[in-house]
This record gives C-alpha cells, sequence and structure tokens, in this order.
DNA sequence: GTCTATATTGAGATAGAC
DNA sequence: GTCTATCTCAATATAGAC
C-alpha cells in the first residue's frame, strides 16, 4: 500500500557522501575551505540541509576523522600481522591521500578542541598498536630495540611517510623519488633479513 | 629643525611586531584565526592599519614565511658546517615553535596560491643544501650512500622531527619521551663513530 | 527530508578625515 | 601613520513552510 520509503537508507548514503565531500574539499583546498555552503554545492544539496545531518561543522569534521581513523586503525592493524610488516606498514603510511588528510585534520584540529581530543585518542591507540608490535617484530628484523627504540621506529616511520607525502602532493620536486625508492630498497633489504633469520613467512613468530 | 620624526625605524618595527602577533596566532589558533582584525587586535592598533603594512593578507603570510625560512637556512646552513653535523641539524629540525609553524604554513600554503610557491622554493633551497652535504657526511658516520640515500635520510630527518613535535605541542602523550630520548642516544653513537674514525673535531673533512 | 528566508556574526578591503 | 566609518561578501546556524 503506497509507495513507502527507506529514508533510513538515503539518510545513510547521503551522509557518507558529505564525508566524501568534506574529504575533497580538504584535500583540494584545505579545511579552511570547509564550509556548510561548500560541502552543499559539492553535493548539490542546500546549504542548511547540512546542518540536518551534522548540526554543527565539529560534527562534520569529527565524522570524517572518525571514518577514516577506524579505517586506518584496521588497515594498521592488518599490516602489523602480514608476512612482510615492515613493508605492509609503509604502505599504509604513506598512502598520499590519507596523509595528507591526516595532515589537514591535525592542523584543523589546532583551533577545534573537540576534533583535537579525537585526534589525540585516535593517535594513542595506534601509536600503542605498532610499538607492542614492534617490540617483537625489531629482533626478527635483527634490530636491537635497545639502540633503536620502538617509539623512535615507529615514529620516524610516519614522520618519513608524511614528510615524503607531504612534498610530493605540493610538487615541491625535492627528490622525492630518490627517497621513496631508497626505502622501497631499505624494506627490502629488511624483509629479506628477517626472512633469512627464518621467520616464518605465513604468520607470526 | 622642529621635532623630526624617524617614521621608516618605527614602520621597521611595527612590521616586526606584526609579524611576531601573526605568529603567535598561528601557533595558539592555527592559521585560520589570522585576519587583519585578530592580528591587529593583538598588537594594539586597528584592522586597516594592517593593510597599511600589509596590503593583503597573502602579502602577511609570505612576509611570516620568509622571515622565518631565511632564519632557517641560515641556521640550516650553521648547523650542517658544525663540529657534530648531524646532531645540530636534528636541532634545528626539531626545534618546537619553528616545525609547529611550518606545519600551520604548509597547510596555509593548500589554499593559498603566493604561499605554495614560496614555500616550495625554500623547501628545495633546504633539501638541496642538505643533499649536498649528506652525500661528503654519511660515509664519515660510516654509513653507506648506496644504502641510505641522501635524499631518504634528509626526508627521515625532516619527517621524524616534524612528527615528533606534532605529537609533543598537541600533547598525545604517544610515548614522545621515548623516541626522543632514542634519537639523542642514537646521535650520540653516530657523532661517536664519525670521531672515531678520525674527522678532524674543528672542521670538515 | 528538503527547501526558502533570514538572523547574526565576522571577514577583507577601501575611503577619507586627521 | 593612524584612525573612524563603511562597503561588500560569506560564514554558521535557525525558523518554519512544504
Amino acid at each position: 500500500m503506497a509507495t513507502v520509503r527507506q529514508p533510513r537508507a538515503t539518510t545513510v548514503a547521503k551522509r557518507e557522501r558529505l564525508l566524501d565531500a568534506t574529504e575533497e574539499l580538504m584535500l583540494e583546498d584545505g579545511y579552511a575551505a570547509v564550509s556548510s555552503r561548500s560541502v552543499a554545492a559539492k553535493v548539490g544539496i542546500n546549504a542548511p540541509l547540512v546542518h540536518y545531518y551534522f548540526p554543527t561543522l565539529d560534527d562534520l569534521f569529527v565524522a570524517v576523522l572518525r571514518r577514516r581513523a577506524e579505517a586506518n586503525v584496521a588497515r594498521m592493524a592488518a599490516a602489523l600481522d602480514a608476512d612482510e610488516p615492515l613493508r605492509a606498514w609503509w604502505a599504509v603510511a604513506s598512502d598520499a591521500r590519507g596523509s595528507a588528510l591526516f595532515v589537514e585534520l591535525i592542523a584543523a584540529a589546532n583551533h577545534r578542541e573537540a576534533l583535537r581530543e579525537v585526534v589525540g585518542e585516535y593517535a594513542r591507540e595506534v601509536r600503542a598498536m605498532q610499538m607492542t608490535r614492534l617490540a617483537e617484530l625489531l629482533p626478527e628484523y635483527g634490530l636491537d630495540p635497545g639502540e633503536l627504540p620502538p617509539a623512535l621506529v615507529a615514529t620516524g616511520i610516519q614522520g618519513l611517510a608524511f614528510a615524503l607525502v607531504a612534498d610530493q602532493v605540493a610538487g615541491h620536486d625535492t627528490a622525492t623519488d630518490e627517497a621513496a625508492d631508497g626505502m622501497a630498497r631499505l624494506l627490502d633489504r629488511l624483509e629479506a633479513r628477517r626472512r633469512d633469520r627464518g621467520v616464518p613467512v605465513t604468520g607470526r613468530a
């Protein structure tokens, strides 16, 4: 009887489209370019409707962050359990779109308190996960945790990926190819060393 | 005769004060918090007067960037020529105030073309300087440039410093002490190794 | 759910008096 | 050089019709 609409499904889909549009705006023009108007224009609706889905801009930013961060936590967990953990970790960390977006979110968090708390929350979660696993992994790679503490390695990988991606997307032409190639070959050597040391290829030690 | 004012001196001093205020605003609340009004309020003048010194906000941001970047180029050049080049480089790179400011400027450059060009200009200059010197330095530290290309090392140091400082200033509590201590000890070992290999302490090889 | 209309606030920038 | 006054524009957010 009568045409029964399914508002729930529509709503969820539109929320996702709004989050997609927000991400694109942040990547193209920076977080400051995100406004109810600009987001609305990108998905073809009116500005006030954005406030129906996300009452305040903070809510919108937090939703973008949570969606990205949760996907990232899952990808990082999988990477740390992969056959070649360091190479997999690097692939996750050096994802251009993800890194660029986190840079924007971190910058945005500078003056949006709601965002800052959530960023810190996820930063701690990911870092703890990485450090726990690194404590096991470093000896497998023939590295001494006394010389290269897990926190240093974890921060270094993250930072290197950020710096590399930032230069790449900005087109700064600061020998990013040489750096990227160098990292790829370094990972080749490390993963080979781990294999040679007898770590089973199909699972964790 | 009569009271001859020295407008030039006053002007220069006020320009500096405006740049100082802009930096503080960027560090406290992010680059988006910079407006002619907010800057004016911080130095105790009226908003339109800011436009007298810097016709557009782009001019103001570019001036902030140039002042910082030029100081940074000079500091980096001195560090690369210091007795312990890597340690000195790390000190420059991990300067909290400078790094946090560059993060903001890079984010701001995302949607201010004038800024983006100048950022790229300085990024290339600093990176070229670092890589030239690193090609000489790596062997002195007992590192193989074939295994660790200069571009990778340079990007790594920069990125590590950024990630560390970003977490520190945001208070994310991601084991930053462990990472910082680890880096300090790593530098101890590297500088000791370079000394042991007979590199004169009071000058370059 | 989606719209129009609008209240409110603050931005960048300029004109022109002093 | 520094101010007041103001133009113009766009932002967040809400009210309320449909």
